[in-house]
Formats: structure tokens, sequence, C-alpha cells
DNA sequence: ACACAATATGTATTTTATACACTAAGAAAA
DNA sequence: TTTTCTTAGTGTATAAAATACATATTGTGT
């Protein structure tokens, strides 16, 4: 029988002694190199990209890879992220969140190294690349073959929590110019999501929540009639955000 | 102006040398241990609940903790933390998914130490308790202090997780019994979000989605009218299960 | 002036969510 | 055996949201 009361004299004191030498204790530990890998996804004609240079390691000659680094000993694993991107791409102004660890033994050809990566969206356009070490460049999300260690499935489940992540929350805001036009809106929503949406509807819907500032400007050098841009009204969403709750599967 | 042309000869060749030496790189890395912590919610008596035991660290001394352990040199993250769970609790055969890293550099009073959660799910009656090494007991989830490491966090995150996956993925079924009653499967949605439902709207939802085997049985010894019971058809669900898509914040 | 291409817009229909109150069944007590 | 108590079980009206769908408009380029 079991119980649901901590105090429970039923419950068997434990009988080994508490350990005093926390230290000697993690000293005694296995431990394993800890790295972050940048997950950077960005959009430009039409297309959704993610940042990427060429591996380092002869064994993975010719490879693409993510941006990585170790973790500093002192560092917190976030941090690290935000340095690496800071040291890549110069931004520090960018959305950051953990995605996911990887730890599979095998990931790295120098012995086991666990990495954690990091999910970023930046607007391609804010963030011109200024280096090309490593040949750092925009690659197509569609195009992903021959990458360094597991990346190919760092880069197959960022983008899963992406395409969960953009209809729950107004990310896609930061794929895209300050001013933007719902054609270009809908066109990262399809993209990202690989769906066909229906323009009446699409505006509908982004209207009815009210969250766009319209600029009262238009396209240019546009070969059509130009739409309306809009901006993202960021202040009114952190207010109105909604409690989310729907049993749905 | 950058390019998205990775072969575009405007691509500045990297200047440095591949790295012939994997196993050096990795060996000048600074290496941290790795433990996974294991995050074992249950359901009983209307409460939720969360498997701990007292910290054997004397820093620590009377705080609970959560089951954990440092993962092996050359196992898998996932394959640790079933490992664990299958030496405290004997069972194998439970839901188990990463929820997060944690990676503060003081999380750990002996020195850095970096925690990978992983989430489960488990019927308290299905798993009756045998071994109370360390107090290792239920505890309910609204009571939690005095928690090791940074234990609160992890079972706070861990809880968040839990609400926003119960609405996507009939888990909540892996916490009851095999057959249940539909107050009992209310009850329980009630408890893990903190919310109040209303009976006839909670019982055409779960109708109307189809995935529930009328047992043609009944409770038995209950103070009052015995309510149906039911099973859940998970082969249904899985040949049903719909791709997500709902744009909503 | 004409063709072209994309913008902008409304309505009817269906589906889904919400709010809400009474009868039925069994257990327990009188 | 009657009464009381507690929870099970059910339906309908209303509101909100999702979907399907076609035409006029505006500016560009020839």
């Amino acid at each position: 029988m079991n119980t649901t009361d901590a105090t429970s004299p039923l419950l068997r004191r434990r009988n080994g002694k508490l350990i005093t030498d926390a230290r000697a204790l993690v000293a005694s530990y296995p431990a394993v190199p800890i790295t972050v890998d940048c997950v950077i996804f960005g959009f430009e004609e039409n297309e959704l990209k993610v940042l990427l240079i060429r591996s380092d390691l002869q064994y993975f000659e010719g490879k693409w890879s993510l941006l990585g680094d170790i973790v500093k000993e002192t560092e917190e694993l976030e941090e690290a992220a935000y340095r690496i991107l800071l040291q890549r791409t110069g931004m520090n102004d960018v959305f950051l969140e953990q995605v996911k660890a990887f730890g599979s033994p095998s990931r790295h050809p120098g012995g086991r190294v666990i990495t954690i990566a990091y999910c970023s969206l930046l607007n391609i356009k804010h963030h011109e690349l200024k280096i090309y070490d490593n040949e750092l460049h925009w690659h197509n999300v569609k195009n992903l073959n021959d990458m360094a260690f597991d990346h190919k499935e760092v880069v197959d489940e960022s983008y899963n929590w992406l395409q969960k992540r953009i209809q729950e929350h107004p990310l896609a805001f930061n794929l895209l110019p300050e001013k933007f036009s719902l054609r270009e809106l809908q066109n990262l929503y399809e993209v990202i999501l690989g769906v066909e949406l229906d323009r009446r509807n699409f505006r509908k819907k982004f209207f009815s929540m009210d969250f766009l500032i319209d600029l009262d400007q238009y396209e240019e050098n546009v070969p059509h009639r130009p739409g309306k841009l809009y901006k993202f009204n960021f202040e009114k969403y952190e207010k109105n955000k909604k409690k989310w709750f729907a049993i749905d599967f």
C-alpha cells in the first residue's frame, strides 16, 4: 500500500548517510562537453531559410553545419545561445527559445558531445550578412542534405517546433520587415506550414484578431496594384494575450 | 549584399584548415556532468501528484528531489530516463518525453551539472510503490516547497508542458484506470488545467471525438448512481490523428 | 486604351462552442 | 417502504468561428 502523506510513519527512513561533500560527488561523475546550436530561421524571396556554415571538421568535409559553440564553464545555456548569435550575426535583439537537447553518444565523431538547440527567427533584410567566414549563408530549408553531425535532425525538429509555434504565437512577424503587406504575411504562413490558405479568410482572421496597425502606406515598386502596409501591434498583443484552452486531438 | 546560393563565387572560401583530429578537439572542451530527472505525474484521489524522494545531499537536507541520475557514458538521454524510471518504479511501459534542459551553472552545490527533464504520466493504481527508499512517495503538486536543486522550476515547467500537452494529445488516459467513468476523466482535466468545465459540453466534446469505447459496465461501490465505464480507443486514435492547423493567438 | 496582375471585399453555410435545467438511478437513512 | 441524497445522464437554443466562393478595383506596363 502506498501513501500520499510524506511524513507518514509508514515510510521507511532512508538508511544511507547524507552526502556531505557535494563537490566530490560531482567530480566523480562522468562529464561530457556541452554545445549550443542555433537554428536561425529567416524568410526571403518566399522561401524559409536557415543560417548554415561549412563544417570545419575534416570528417564532415563539405557538409553544412549549424552555428554552434561550446558552452562556457560559467555561462547559462541561453546566454551561450545569445552569444553565438551575436558573434555570428551581430544581432542581439531577437527572439530565442530552447527547442531540445540532443545527446546521442555517437552524434559527434570526436566523442560524446551533447548539444542543446536554440531556435531564433530573424528578418534577413534587417540582418545583412557581413561576414562569410566558413561560407555562412542562408540555406533553403527544403534543400538540406549532407549536413554534419545530426544537424539534419536538429533542423527538422526545430522546423516542427516552428510550425506549431507560429500558430500559437505571433512569431512570424520577426521574419518580416517592420512594414509588411497582408500578402507577405500570408506567404510566410503558407510557406512555413506548407499549406494554401484562402486569402479572404486569412484577412478576416487577422483583422478580427485586431493586432495589425494600418499604416496607410502602400507597397512600392511592385508591378501590380500595391497592397496596404501594416505593422504588428506587439503592445496590444502583450496586454490581450489569451490563456489557451481547447481540448483538441 | 548577401546571397542565397551556397556555391556562389561571391562567398569567401574559409581560410582556416580543416580539423583532422576530432577527438583532440572534443577532449579540449570543458566537460560537464549530465543528469536526467524524471518528472513522473500520477493522479489519485482527485489530486495531481508527482513522485519525489528525499534528497541525499546534506546541503539539501530535508528537501524533496526528483528521481534523477547521471547519464551513463554510452547511454542515450532517453534511455537513461527509461532506466531511472524502471529502477525506481519497476515500470517500463509508460509514455516518456523530453521537456527541457536545465543548465544554470549554480543549480548544483557540487559544481555545474546540467540536467535534462523527462516527463512521464502514470496510473498510480497500476504502479503500487513497493520501495520507499529515500522516502519515495507521491507528492501533491500544489504543495511543493523546499525542493532541492532547481527542481521546483523543473516541476513547474513540466506542469506547464503537461497542461498544454493534455489538450492536444490523449495523455490523460495514462493517468486513469483502464476503465474509467466520464466523471473521472472530467475531474482529471479540471484538476490538471485548474478550471471548471460544463459536464454536458465535456461529454459532448468527448463523444463527438468518438474515441471512447462504451464498455456497458458501471461503476461499483459508489454511494450514488453508478456511471458508465469507458476505455480509450488508442488504435482508432492513432489512425485518425488529425494534423493540427489553426492560427490562434 | 488596353491587357495584366494582384488587391480588396461580402455573404451564405456549416461547424463548433457555450450556456443552461430537469429527470433518472442507485445508496443510505428514516 | 418511503424519503432523501447524490451524482448520472440528457437536449436545445444561441453565439461564435470556420469555410467556401466571385467580382470589382487599382496601378503597371505595353
